[in-house]
DNA sequence: CGGTGCGGCGGTACCGAGTACCATTCGGAC
DNA sequence: GTCCGAATGGTACTCGGTACCGCCGCACCG
């Protein structure tokens, strides 16, 4: 019927998709309208609400599943302490980003400049945060600070996360996952007592890389403490 | 004119807040338009909008101000370090809040329940978030780990503050002030190398309370630690 | 006293996001 | 062929937010 219509094998999601990010490039996103983004997918008004919840949910589309990951990650976790697991867990995250890379830095220069989609961004982080949270408080002892140490550390793991995700994203780093891994040593290592005491400390997350890259990260770990 | 209008000695501003307020109390968020605000409050709708910049900023008036507030703070610090600069700079938020303690808490009742004004509200938080891992990248050597260090020590900071709010805004202490410098002596000591290693810290900031009041703090963050 | 500029206000019209509802179509099961 | 259901498209509506215009009161000035 249409010209890129149902002739054209891709999807209406990924329609949508691809013509929302045409389109917030050329005009800009507030100077594009949801009606915009139907007609070049060749999808109705209608069709395009029916997929996405919101005119911004249709560039930030996986947060919901992502985060139900996650969430299953942690349920199934093996880890000794509540902060490892937590860390293993926000890997996913950051693998996920990976995957998509060219759409993540798409993204990423549009909610740069956008407030409306920061803010949003935002908030979706704040959803891990609140998850994390809730995890490491419910498997402390309930002794008095705890939740604020619960709360210390969410902070600390999702924080140390997006400071990795943003260098990768503004390609400041060819090494994410490197880079994340001495990160969150880091950030173990400050909830650690016998960190600062013994100076360094060593931790082997559960993972199935090739052990030369394991330890060429525990090397850089060290070198950045 | 009206009979609420201007023969009542309240600004228009006020009305409107007082008015939002009430009316999300009685019908909900959703269920309050901006013409049920502007009406209660016997203005036109323009009006509403000339005050306050969308329905959400009636019920979060003072964050630009405040802000600007912790900033010239900032600006102001004699501290010698960055982190304890942005701690004191961070009391200033809680005791805005403890100022304004009844419309705070009801804020808060309504930002628990409805998902649009908690969005709004993380947002807010980010920005000081922002500003404090800024002005503490600023002051430090720009060695690598640095900028993870900063973004690390403004999150500790922003949670730690938050959960100490959380806390008096839901009446589960009585001593806020006291709290918060427990809570911020604890993140001071995260990031402490010798904390860890002599099992304690201690750390004055620069106060004009009572003595006794500091030394009663001092012993419940050493109890919390 | 009258003119004049100005700031606050109200009203109207408009745009665009999001919702509700209904009609259509297409494809498969029987 | 027929019936059913899922996906789609269209229309109309609500509401937040913006733009614009006209009104009124008030101070200042001649």
């Amino acid at each position: 019927m249409r010209e890129d219509g149902t002739v054209n094998g891709t999807g209406v999601r990924e329609r949508l998709v691809d013509a929302a990010f045409e389109l917030f490039d050329e005009r800009g996103y507030e100077q594009t309208t949801v009606d915009d983004i139907a007609d070049r997918a060749g999808v109705g008004r209608t069709t395009l609400f029916r997929h996405y919840r919101s005119k911004e949910d249709v560039i930030f589309p996986d947060h919901d599943r992502l985060i139900a990951d996650v969430r299953d990650r942690l349920a199934t976790s093996t880890a000794g302490s509540a902060l490892v697991a937590v860390v293993e867990a926000v890997r996913l995250v950051l693998l996920h980003y990976i995957e998509e890379a060219d759409r993540a830095r798409h993204r990423y220069a549009l909610t740069s400049r956008i407030a409306v989609l920061r803010d949003r961004e935002i908030a979706s982080v704040a959803r891990y945060q609140r998850l994390f949270r809730e995890f490491i408080a419910g498997r402390m002892a309930p002794e008095p600070g705890a939740a604020l140490r619960a709360e210390l550390m969410a902070a600390a793991v999702v924080s140390a996360h997006n400071h990795v995700l943003r260098r990768w994203l503004r390609r400041d780093t060819a090494e994410p996952a490197a880079e994340l891994d001495a990160a969150m040593a880091q950030v173990i290592a400050l909830f650690t007592e016998s960190a600062a005491a013994s100076g360094s400390t060593v931790l082997v997350l559960h993972d199935r890389r090739d052990p030369e890259v394991v330890a060429a990260t525990i090397r850089r770990a060290l070198q950045q403490a």
